[in-house]
DNA sequence: CGCTTGACCGGAA
DNA sequence: ATTCCGGCCAAGC
């Protein structure tokens, strides 16, 4: 055996991409939470993959297909990552509903509890 | 085949 | 509160 970080990396990302399916309109996950989320490749040391999980999900997002809601995974500062097209993220998740302060979302009020949660609580709280 | 860059995170200065 | 640094993978050039 060589040094085979990830056996299938193109599988690590379906399973990114798989769960941020899941994220419901007018909610939004980190990259640290989608990575939390995933279980641990075997091959990866778990000391690893806490450490770097969050940048392979960011890779990951990087290619993700168009029938993923790209602009639903935020860091973990509750802010937009610097990137080309993130003025068009911000647009898009406040068409959603989400409320953005000084460039930052509450995440207390709007990260995803994970699988399971289907729709927002409160969605409607305007004023 | 080697070097550079990156949609990250957590802790320290 | 902001800025810097270490961690060490994957993809592009």
């Amino acid at each position: 055996m060589a040094n085979p970080t990830l056996p299938n990396p193109q599988q690590f990302y379906e399973q990114v991409w798989q769960l941020a399916r899941q994220v419901p309109a007018g909610r939004v996950a980190t990259y640290g939470q989608l990575a939390q989320l995933i279980p641990c490749p075997a091959d990866v040391a778990p000391d690893d993959y806490h450490a770097f999980g969050a940048r392979w999900v960011g890779t990951a997002m990087a290619a993700c297909p168009s029938d993923v809601p790209w602009q639903r995974i935020i860091n973990s500062q509750g802010k937009i990552s610097p990137r080309p097209g993130a003025d068009t993220q911000r647009q898009l998740l406040e068409n959603e509903g989400i409320l953005f302060v000084k460039d930052r979302v509450d995440l207390k009020a709007y990260q995803w509890r994970g699988p399971g949660e289907a729709e927002p609580p409160r969605q409607a709280r305007l004023f």
